[in-house]
RNA sequence: GGGCGAGUGGCGGAACGGCAGACGCGCCGGCCUUAGGAGCCGGUGUCCGCAGGACGUGCGAGUUCGAAUCUCGCCUCGCCCACCA
């Protein structure tokens, strides 16, 4: 046995993937294998994964991310069909300007050997990328086309600069898009720094005008948590907007937004933000020291203090009145934090009887508390807020509403606000527009000159791209860098051609992630940010995949640019991509966020060249479902590897005399039928849970078939045709997950170049089904015995066999039973009379 | 505070409402070895055991012939959002 084992392995040659991985890869690359032809007229397929932020090195987790929507890549490519797999590199950003602070390299030098570095540890995953469309958002050849885009959503009104309230980090110095300020703390999404407020001239894009397109998924595949995160991110409430008369000369009336219409006769009081504009009008002389000193407080606070939910509620009086418009009473005017400037009109009425918030500050400043909603014939309850609604709420102490469900009283009285002239339904979002500027210099510079003159000036676009300078002074001082480089700054007024000063702000780099699918259609264009044509041939991206974290990020601002890009006729679809997964995150083994400051980075360096890829990749797959991730922890990578070893020697098996009829296995040919059922059935399964990114599940079952492949070596079937189609089918849907032995084991066992040309397997479903099944027999739902019938037997003779089985009948102790379920296929349930 | 997930052997994890624990790791035993940290074979949820049983999917109820799976209520953990009127 051993001998035998021996000499095979002999004739094999030992499994070492560092003989033919590496020779293989250079062979597919040489031969432009997985290039994807714009003029092949196959059916198109986009596979697309999220570029990384060349940081310096590939981790164990950019591995799991390319390995998942490579496999199905692959899949579809055997199915003959044209796929497009694409990479690039997301190559802006602040990392490269810290290591030119830190460390004094310039930030191009740093980005473009960390580039050089990464496409190569790329090559060893042995991904079917098609790097010939290779894209790099810092190459000038691409921010050119970054700087058109933005003068186009310039052109369309999309783009626009404004003076704004803004997220910044002291630390990075840098102004922060909402989006990049994360937690109950509000800090810098890069550094952790807790962020500060301050006024800035500032870019921003118009999402805001698309936030109700972006609430309809309708034909999108996402995962639903990120439905939920996009939708609850663009947070659009229905209410009214309501007009509160003041009590001043010639000032026009606030404006509120309310999502509670039906509780304005409950507003006793206002409260503005401290930011708004009609503090400054209405305050009162008497109370301008206190009102003053709260907004010069309120100004100074950071995000923290102000945002704190639990923090006590303040504010002062200004002094000044407005008239409830229901009850036409007078009601003072307060400013406070809890109101936030950037929301609904930044001016609320407050009704305490039906608001947390508000009743909080009622019972602090001791201002009326006055509920007009009540559950019917309830009382109104002690001590709190009463903001349920449910179905059951009337309206009481609201005039002519009184006795009103609450749930008609929104419209109801929408309505007669509109009526009266003093407001109407509205509709308020979260979502605030996207400031797309930085105080930065590795970015694309934002092609605008100012003239003293014509003020902001669109840089005309033959003059594009706008280069960045490469001599520039780095040290973080809160203004771009580019500020002080005189040449950079010194610019010609497109209008009048007098001096001007250019833009120094760069854009954000997610402006660059939002449009580099389309450019991956047309990589090389020279005339334009995409070719029509081909755009229309590629697009949409057909599959997506990338980490959930950027759900609100660049998910967002991509569909945003797509669907901005079709109104300015620049393309003819309405979303990016039609199809979305997540893979879930390999976290380090002390199950926190990999990251270098915490050293807990895994490469996989080490173990591909123990390993091989080959098993890296199937292990990573392995795992467990591809969507939850988890802690990394390499224990079991042997049994993964054990396994590719076994299919090198099962598919190099030498043939052997057929072993007699064995009693257990039955004859050589019932064995032959066996297999192949195996085989076919593995083909189904297999397609299916890879189509489905399970990929875990698919590798138990290429283990499953490799096991029956063995059985029927041992058995003496490693001649027949039955043992061939095993062997090559394993092959061919290990293909996918493991290329290189496949294709190396392709090869030895005789067959052509390139096993990632061939066909996918089709199962053949008459092959697939055993003749015999074996039927649980269960009594009162408990699993008593075991059938096994032929695959036709009916179900009469089943029950007959059923009750006959003693399991069954020392339950059933000679009585009838109360019925026979039967789950054709599938199971038998007596159940017994009972007591 | 709001929203969304998830809790299954020693571990990673399987399981259209129908045989709980596939597949793998680890562990135990055996074979082969000068050796085994290589390879191969067998066993492995817990408890009682001769056969054969009992108990088992975070906790508690319910629906069902039958629940890891569906419903309700708790507990724990994770993620996202959060003074958004």
């Amino acid at each position: 046995m051993t001998t035998d084992t021996e000499a095979r392995a002999a004739r094999a040659g030992r499994f070492d993937p560092a003989s033919y991985e590496r020779r293989w890869r250079e062979r597919w690359e040489a031969d432009r294998l997985f290039h994807a032809d714009d003029d092949d007229p196959r059916q198109k397929r986009y596979v697309l994964t999220m570029y990384p932020y060349p940081s310096g090195d590939l981790h164990i987790g950019h591995w799991y991310a390319a390995v998942g929507p490579d496999i199905v890549a692959r899949l579809h490519r055997m199915r003959g069909e044209n796929v497009m797999f694409p990479m690039g590199f997301d190559s802006f950003g602040l990392p490269a300007e810290n290591a030119a602070i830190d460390r004094g390299i310039h930030p191009a030098t740093w980005t473009y050997a960390n580039i050089d570095r990464m496409r190569a540890q790329f090559r060893t995953m042995g991904c079917m990328f098609d790097w010939e469309r290779e894209v790099v958002t810092s190459d000038p050849e691409y921010y050119r086309w970054t700087q058109w885009l933005f003068l186009q959503f310039y052109k369309a009104g999309l783009a626009y600069r404004a003076m704004a309230p803004v997220d910044w980090c002291p630390k990075d110095q840098v102004v922060l898009a909402r989006e990049q300020v994360e937690g109950v703390d509000r800090r810098c999404w890069r550094c952790g720094t807790p962020v500060v407020k301050r006024d800035l001239e500032q870019w921003f894009f118009r999402i805001t005008r698309y936030a109700d397109e972006l609430l309809n998924f309708e034909g999108l595949d996402y995962p639903e948590p990120i439905k939920a995160m996009q939708t609850n991110w663009i947070g659009r409430s229905e209410g009214a907007e309501i007009d509160f008369p003041v009590e001043a000369e010639g000032v026009d009336p606030i404006r509120v937004f309310t999502t509670r219409p039906d509780t304005v006769f409950g507003a006793t009081f206002m409260v503005l933000a401290p930011e708004h504009p009609y503090v400054s009008v209405l305050t009162t002389p008497e109370r301008q020291a206190d009102v003053s000193a709260y907004v010069a407080a309120a100004r100074r606070e950071t995000e923290i203090e102000r945002m704190s939910a639990e923090r006590e509620k303040t504010g002062v009086f200004i002094g000044a009145h407005a008239i409830n418009p229901m009850t036409r009473e007078r009601i003072p005017i307060w400013i406070a934090d809890y109101v936030l400037p950037g929301y609904g009109t930044g001016a609320i009425m407050a009704v305490p009887a039906h608001d947390e918030r508000d009743y909080a500050f009622a019972r602090a400043y001791d201002l009326p508390i006055r509920y007009v909603v009540l559950p019917r014939g309830g009382e109104p309850p002690e001590g709190q807020a009463f903001v349920a609604h449910t179905q059951d709420e009337v309206l009481v102490d609201s005039g002519e509403f009184s006795g009103m469900p609450a749930a008609e009283a929104i419209g109801a009285i929408t309505r007669r606000l509109g009526e009266l002239g003093l407001g109407g339904p509205a509709v308020s979002y979260k979502i605030r527009d996207w400031l797309v500027s930085r105080q930065r210099y590795w970015g694309a510079p934002i092609p605008i000159v100012y003239c003293p003159q014509h003020g902001a000036q669109p840089v005309p676009e033959e003059q594009l791209p706008v280069v960045l300078p490469p001599d520039v002074d780095f040290a973080p001082t809160g203004v771009s860098p580019l500020q002080s480089h005189a040449e950079f700054l010194a610019a010609r007024c497109p209008e009048c051609g007098g001096e001007a000063r250019r833009e120094t702000d760069t854009m954000d780099t997610f402006v660059d992630s939002s449009w580099y699918f389309l450019r991956y259609c047309s990589p090389r264009d020279e005339a334009a940010a995409w070719d029509p044509e081909k755009v229309a041939a590629w697009m949409p991206v057909d599959l997506y995949t990338g980490g959930a974290e950027h759900a609100v990020m660049h998910l967002l601002y991509a569909r945003f640019f797509v669907k901005a890009l079709r109104d300015m006729g620049l393309l003819a679809f309405d979303e990016p991509w039609l199809v979305l997964r997540n893979q879930g995150q390999i976290l380090g083994m002390d199950h926190q966020r990999m990251s270098k400051s915490r050293g807990n980075v895994v490469a996989p360096d080490e173990l591909v060249s123990r390993y091989g890829a080959d098993t890296v990749r199937m292990f990573l797959m392995f795992i467990g479902p591809w969507d939850q991730g988890g802690p990394w922890n390499p224990t079991g990578i042997e049994g993964v590897h054990r396994f590719l070893g076994r299919v090198w020697s099962l598919a190099q098996a030498e043939p052997s005399t057929p072993a007699p009829s064995d009693e257990l296995l039955g004859t050589p040919d019932e064995m032959a039928r066996a297999l192949r059922r195996a085989t076919h059935s593995t083909i189904a399964e297999v397609t299916e849970d890879y189509s489905g990114f399970r990929f875990n599940t698919a590798v138990a079952k290429l283990m499953e078939l490799s096991n029956a492949i063995g059985r029927a070596r041992d058995a003496g079937l490693a001649g027949t045709d039955a043992y061939a189609e095993a062997v090559d089918t394993l092959l061919l849907l290990l293909a996918p997950i493991a290329p290189h032995i496949a294709e190396e084991l392709w090869e030895r066992r005789g067959h052509g170049y390139s096993i990632h040309d061939q066909a996918w397997p089709e199962a053949d479903p008459e092959l697939a089904v055993a003749d015999t099944i074996e039927l649980p027999v269960q009594v009162d739902g408990r699993l008593r015995d075991r059938l096994v019938v032929r695959r036709d037997t009916p179900a009469e003779e089943i029950e007959r066999l059923a009750l006959a089985s003693e399991h069954v009948q020392r339950y059933l102790a000679g009585r009838p039973p109360r019925r026979v379920v039967q789950i054709p296929g599938r199971l038998v349930n007596v159940v017994t009379p009972g007591d």
